[in-house]
RNA sequence: GGCCCCAUCGUCUAAUGGUUAGGACAGCAGGUUUUCAAUCUGUUAACCGGAGUUCGACUCUCCGUGGGGUCACCA
């Protein structure tokens, strides 16, 4: 049975670059039917805070990455010390009496690690074989007394107790797989198969980092992106199953990963690029869970004064101009979709560029907008059920007059803007009445 | 600096000794039912350098160079 492992330290809300850790030991269980186990590493009691901790179990919840055990290392803490007092009795560690570094001046007791000074070998999923000469380690400290275990011990411990069988990891941690092998060895425990993957780069192609602006999962969430997207845009840093498809679901994603085939070379991380796979994604959903999900980003207020037929039509004429669901707040901030705007005359004037050598001017705008006014006062309620309806009613006109002389007045005296979205989904929202409404407005701005 | 790891378009990558070095994102150009967005089409752009092995190297070896990681009583 394959058993892979999480252990996240709850000492901060982790971004895209972490969870891609945890999505690799998910997928590489996944698809050996083995176990995939979370553990939270609190051994540094004075860092690690309960809400990083609740953060980290939304984070892998919400994406999806559901974990068949659970443990907090300080609770193993008994099993810690056992393997801590055994390692000192056998003489593999022992106690050193040394200043404390909390600049005190205080003599403590802190346990060492007797190095046995030789090269650890080990084989690589990824990298293949890695050598290392641990000499330069040093008797490494692993407990701050007999007490109180540290990270390496702690590991260790956790990993043989819970049969891990393989160690996905970061390669940031490829010299702490070395000292954790001779813990492992001393304390008699088989060693487990290794894969570090590379790192995830900020643009400076350094380690992503908070601190370089790297949003944690649970920004992500917040912004409304799709966890499908962050599955399949995360495991794309690194990892690439050959082909042309790149949108995948978590199950194919189980299906087609191969660690072995995890690039060895770090990847920077593309927000842009990840927009995309989110705009991908959302292409999947069908109607109903798009306006489902949509509906939650929509700002209280706003939507409490807005007929839900209306919102949904909002919803509906956007979804392609968003890339996640956050941007309907800006959506939302155009006000003229739902409420009539002010129009500014000089904005109902075609701009020269697009008049096509026609003439325009104040009187041929009116008369533009009073005979499109008088084409949907006369249409009827049906010609207001789809976008395509909507577009018959003054499309013939709009094709006689010419397109832009008759689209851009049309458009502005609807939005009152200069940039918006177009005059038919526009319609389709409002409704005729206000339709006209708006339209009777424009016109009564040209003198 | 010691030790370790890595190296294909700007970015993510495909290629597993023989390809016009492919795709995606971004960029650029154009089309489209006006604008913005979306969408469609086309297009620019890469094998870090040098030796070797080989009939033949992006692919294998070595040496450079460059980049990164790590050197805690953090994890």
């Amino acid at each position: 049975m394959i058993v892979t492992r999480f252990p996240p330290s709850p000492t901060g809300h982790a971004h895209i670059g972490s969870y891609r850790t945890a999505i690799f030991n998910y997928l590489f269980s996944k698809q050996n039917k083995g176990k995939f186990l979370l553990r939270i590493e609190d051994t540094d009691k004075a860092r690690s805070k309960q809400e990083y901790q609740d953060g980290i179990i939304e984070s892998i919840k919400w994406l999806g990455l559901e974990y068949d055990g659970f443990s907090i290392q300080t609770e193993n803490m008994p099993a810690h010390k056992a393997a801590m007092q055994k390692l000192v009795d056998e003489g593999k560690a022992y106690i050193s009496k040394e200043e404390a570094k909390d600049g005190s001046g205080a003599i403590k007791e802190i346990v060492r690690f007797k190095n046995p000074n030789k090269p650890v070998t080990f084989k690589d999923l990824i990298l293949g074989e890695v050598t290392d000469n641990t000499t330069d380690l040093g008797d490494f400290v692993i407990g701050r007394n007999i007490e109180d275990p540290l990270y390496h011990l702690a590991v260790v411990v956790d990993d043989m107790n819970s049969e891990v069988t393989h160690v996905i990891r970061g390669v940031d941690h490829i010299s702490n797989t070395t000292r954790q092998i001779l813990l492992i060895e001393a304390l008699g425990g088989r060693v487990p198969t290794y894969a570090h993957i590379p790192m995830v780069l900020g643009d400076d192609k350094q380690k992503l980092s908070k601190r370089k602006g790297a949003l944690s999962v649970l920004e992500y969430k917040k912004r409304g992106y799709l966890p499908a997207a962050i599955l399949n845009a995360a495991t794309f840093m690194g990892f690439n199953p050959g082909g042309e498809k790149e949108i995948y679901t978590l199950d194919e994603l189980i299906e087609v990963f191969d660690i072995t085939k995890v690039q060895k070379g770090g990847a920077v991380f593309n927000q842009v690029k990840l927009d995309w796979f989110n705009t991908e994604h959302m292409k999947l959903l069908s109607e109903a869970e798009y306006l489902n999900q949509a509906k939650a980003f929509i700002p209280e207020e706003i939507k409490s004064k807005i007929l839900d037929t209306v919102v949904d039509k909002i919803l509906l004429a956007n979804r392609d101009r968003i890339s996640y669901f956050g941007q309907l707040t800006d959506v939302f901030a155009d006000t003229y979709m739902y409420e009539t705007p002010a129009v500014d005359t000089s904005l109902l004037i075609v701009p020269e560029k697009m008049r096509k050598e026609k003439m325009v001017t104040i009187e041929s705008t009116k008369i533009i907008l009073t005979d499109l006014l008088g084409l949907l006062e006369r249409a009827g309620d049906a010609d207001f059920t789809s976008i395509e309806t909507v577009k018959n009613i003054v499309w013939e006109y709009a094709e006689t007059q010419g397109r832009g002389i008759v689209l851009w007045p049309l458009r502005i005296a609807l939005t009152g803007k200069e940039k918006s979205i177009d005059p038919f989904s526009m319609m389709w929202i409002l409704n005729r009445d206000e339709v006209v409404k708006r339209l009777k407005n424009a016109i009564a701005t040209l003198v």
